[in-house]
RNA sequence: GCGGGCGUAGCUCAAUUGGUAGAGCGUCAGCCUUCCAAGCUGAAUGUUGAGGGUUCGAGUCCCUUCGCCCGCUCCA
């Protein structure tokens, strides 16, 4: 393609307002149920908005299931096929998986220094013991005073220790360490919960100002059935990977496929986030495009560095400047409970720039999803290799030892991306000011193949036989590809409305059409003009389309 | 979920101590127009985010709620 010198500015240049206003103005992008003041989280997809996300979609899903990239051992393109699982499952499922249970950590929150805890790190041990008439140990300890810390904090402990002097004092009471017995604040005393109106949180001054551990779940829940119950209860994807390993056996068994290979989806997934943010960045309902790819353990690290550069050249071939992709390893404590290995890919979003925020990640996910499965469903997810086996048999190992290298479960590779985040990357790569050109004040420097309108055709003027051939033009063209026909006001206005919404070529018929039969492109990112014949007007496009 | 700021036409913004909700741009229609939001004429568009309260009277003051932005927190 034509080097365009506006399309790659530096996204810290760019202004989100300006963008979103933008996306809303020339229906990209609208805030779903916006009649009703919308809903925190949740976005709609205009007419143009929808064009693009399926136009990254079919690029998605070519490079992944039809047109899958070569092994480079092999020479041959690697084996995927696609799937559409349902977005509700049975709820065993996430149990299997680890989203029901692990990822829903309580939390306190204080009301006086509005810091947040996690209420498992929170612990408590008794400060004071107000004097009281009654020699019984356990009212004593009903009216004790308890202060909190940070588990494993010595300077919280210190803290909490030192206030707790302090407040035996002035209650009068007595002072007693029992930090080396301290117990969680959601444990239980004297066979109670602990009263949190005599509790100190680590950072505060008062009692009583830590709320009651609240569940911060990310799953939606809903009700199969009529009857709202909790044995009905469902949950919606928080990820499209499970539906994929749910599938895995009967992928296995029905489409003659042979570790390795993958199986692809893209689908809606849910989560309830505590704070959607940055437009659709962070929303509660989103797309994703996740490829599972199972392959044998020790081939593992070899595919995952192979999907990791595969996925690079993926976001790169979508016209991003290489200047605003990055990868990120993981560091190991912010490795995901299944996670051997993980790398992010990231992007200069205005919002994050100068920063990088996350736009793909691919894990190593191990056996974890499989072995998850095979034990709580009780079905067995081992692969057979029948290659090994014959290849064992032929190096006369014993029986034991052919059927161990033979039967596995699979390893498995796991490039998880957003397909609305990938919107929201051709957005704000594409969205370019442009205050120095006359007509537009912004241009949509789309690659064409993901424009959303590909062509506009305008007669220059509404009479003396250009809107016949333009209109002929149009009918013709739009049997191929999504291009409009606009007549109405002076061509600088049409041109303008054009760049806007990031159409690339927009074809003039002209006084030279009706004489001579020759049309003029003009291009949207350097507003160059260039001639052509009006039966090459196809075959113009069929070139600037194919990259 | 917490704290701060902000919500007026599709967009950008006006509206005196509380006193008739307006402009520009855009949109649409007509005319004009031989290449970059040109010009002329005309038109549509608002329960002032929503709900309640105070008041003779609320865009303006008070309460509640929803949304957006920033900072925490969270992000499997």
């Amino acid at each position: 393609m034509s080097a365009t010198p506006t399309s790659h500015a530096d996204p810290a240049t760019k202004s989100m307002d300006e963008l979103v206003a933008l996306c809303k103005r020339r229906g990209f992008v609208f805030p779903a149920s916006e009649i009703y003041g919308g809903l925190n989280g949740f976005w709609d997809y205009g007419p143009l908005g929808t064009a693009l996300k399926n136009n990254i979609r079919d690029h998605w899903w070519k490079h992944t299931v039809t047109c899958p990239p070569i092994d480079p051992d092999t020479g041959e393109p690697v084996s995927i096929v696609g799937l559409d699982s349902s977005i509700i499952q049975n709820p065993k499922t996430w149990e299997a998986s680890g989203h029901v249970g692990g990822f829903s950590d309580p939390m306190v929150d204080c009301t006086e220094t509005k810091k947040r805890y996690r209420a498992d790190h929170l612990m408590v041990f008794i400060g004071v013991i107000i004097p009281s008439e009654s020699q019984d140990d356990s009212v004593k300890v009903m009216n004790a005073r308890y202060f909190a810390f940070l588990e494993n904090d010595e300077a919280s402990l210190k803290t909490a220790l030192k206030k707790a002097k302090k407040a035996a004092a002035s209650l009068k009471g007595e002072f007693v360490d029992r930090s080396g017995m301290a117990m969680m604040l959601t444990g239980t005393s004297v066979g109670q919960p602990i009263d949190r109106s005599r509790v100190m949180g680590p950072d505060a001054t008062q009692f009583g100002t830590l709320t009651e551990p609240r569940e911060f779940n990310l799953m939606f829940e809903t009700t199969v059935g009529a009857i709202k119950s909790d044995e009905n209860k469902a949950y919606l994807r928080p990820e499209t990977a499970q539906g994929i390993f749910l599938n895995y056996k009967n992928v296995l068994d029905t489409m003659r496929v042979k570790v390795p290979f993958g199986i692809a989806q893209i689908g809606k997934s849910f989560r309830n986030e505590v704070t959607p943010r940055n437009f659709i960045f962070r929303s509660r309902e989103f797309e994703q495009m996740e490829m599972e790819w199972f392959c044998a353990p020790e081939d593992s690290p070899k595919w995952y560095d192979f999907w990791k550069h595969e996925r690079m050249r993926w976001w790169e071939s979508l016209g991003i400047a290489k200047d605003n992709l990055r990868f990120r390893d993981h560091d190991v404590d912010e490795l995901a409970h299944y996670s051997k290995m993980c790398v992010d890919v990231e992007y200069k979003y205005p919002f994050t720039a100068p920063g990088f925020g996350e736009l793909e990640g691919v894990a190593h996910r191990g056996c974890f999803d499989l072995t998850q499965h095979q034990t709580h469903s009780k079905t067995k997810m081992e692969y057979f290799d029948q290659e090994r086996q014959l290849k064992a048999k032929e190096e006369g190992k014993s029986k034991e030892e052919i059927d161990a290298v033979s039967k596995y479960i699979p390893n498995v590779i796991e490039p998880a991306s957003g397909l609305t985040r990938a919107v929201l990357v051709l957005l704000c790569e594409s969205f370019t000011p442009t205050p120095d050109r006359k007509g537009s004040a912004y241009i949509m420097s789309f690659k064409p193949k993901f424009a959303p309108v590909k062509a506009g055709i305008f007669p220059l003027v509404n009479k003396d036989g250009m809107p016949e051939i333009a209109r002929d033009l149009y009918l013709k063209l739009r049997d191929k590809y999504p291009v409009e026909y606009d007549a109405k006001q002076s061509i600088g206005k049409r041109y303008a409305r054009m760049d806007e919404i990031g159409t690339p070529f927009c074809f003039a018929i002209d006084g030279d059409t009706v004489e001579k039969g020759t049309v003029t492109v003009r291009d949207r990112d350097t507003t160059a003009q260039e001639t052509i014949n009006l039966d090459q007007v196809e075959n113009y496009l069929d070139d600037k389309l194919k990259a």
